[in-house]
DNA sequence: AGTTAAACCTGGTTGC
DNA sequence: TGCAACCAGGTTTAAC
């Protein structure tokens, strides 16, 4: 569920409310994708700080309350929890969280509400680390391409990023190595909006086409951001409100139908075990 | 090395 | 109506 735009509308949505609050208790569901990494009871009394984002990561800052005497029993020194929302996570703040429901797999309870997951597949994580840059935060991160609206990241250098892979541009913009953020649905949409067939090898690209696929991932998860975050049918975010791109797509879940653009019906194609959605006719090798 | 499958889970939808 | 098959926003890990 949750791509870039979703994970971005959550981070915002708990970063101003939970900032400065203390861990007052932290409580485990069913085991997500990875372990805590930790003693729930390391957690306790630590301070959170400014969340933020990298990818579909959010990276909650959590340093200890009293300057000096840290050393208390099993008090860590500080560190940060490592978030992902996997596939069907979502996020809650909530004030008097009351009793956890067969999908709540991780509470953080705060001096300013308690902080949920929801995750009923539990492809999600929430992992400690000692700092964003010390592992294991840092070994997933270190994987992630640069951030999409990085003004770094320039049609120059993506073009490049396109051309050191033979796959099909679809499976690169997936694997996130050129540039993060792009998932299933807004994968399909800028390959949409950038008149690219999903299957043209990446290095096929030319630097025109790849500044225009730039564009078009930047554009479309601009556009997914001002909706709230959009999605099929779960995401909400930490206030339970749903997004509403998903009404907004021009080919994504939309096979058979007509191609906004041209009219020929939009086509479905299964790459990497996952569908694509494009118009045959409006995107070009 | 680079690309592609398999794996992790549960629940909703579809089809017989 | 019941149940099996298939599908779903992600990403790591193992295998060609």
């Amino acid at each position: 569920m949750p791509e870039l735009p979703e994970v971005e509308v959550t981070r915002r949505g708990i970063d101003m409310p939970l900032r400065g609050a203390h861990v007052h208790a932290v409580r485990l569901g069913k085991p997500l994708r990875w372990p805590l990494g930790c003693a729930p009871a390391e957690l306790l009394g630590l301070k959170v700080g400014p969340v933020s984002r990298r990818g579909k990561y959010l990276w909650l800052p959590l340093v200890p309350a009293l300057p000096a005497p840290a050393a208390e029993a099993g008090r860590s020194s500080g560190g940060g929890l490592l978030l992902h929302l996997g596939m069907s996570g979502s996020l809650a703040l909530l004030q008097g969280a009351g009793e956890p429901g067969p999908h709540d797999h991780f509470d953080l309870v705060t001096s300013q509400g308690t902080l949920r997951l929801n995750d009923p597949r539990r492809f999600g994580a929430v992992v400690w680390s000692a700092a964003l840059d010390a592992a294991p935060a840092a070994t997933l991160l270190s994987r992630l391409g640069p951030e999409p609206f990085d003004p770094e990241l320039t049609p120059g250098s993506f073009h490049a990023a396109l051309q050191r892979h033979a796959a099909p541009i679809k499976a690169v913009l997936l694997a996130g190595g050129a540039v993060v953020g792009a998932g299933n649905i807004y994968a399909c949409e800028a390959l949409f909006q950038a008149r690219i067939h999903p299957l043209l090898p990446s290095n096929r690209i030319s630097r025109p086409r790849a500044e225009r696929l730039l564009g078009a991932v930047r554009s479309t998860l601009a556009r997914a951001l001002e909706l709230g975050g959009s999605t099929l049918r779960d995401f909400s975010d930490v206030h339970g409100m749903s997004g509403n791109y998903q009404q907004q797509a021009a080919v994504y879940g939309r096979a058979g139908l007509p191609c906004q653009n041209c009219g020929a019906p939009v086509k479905k194609v299964v790459q990497a075990q996952r569908a694509t959605y494009f118009c045959s006719h409006c995107q070009k090798r």
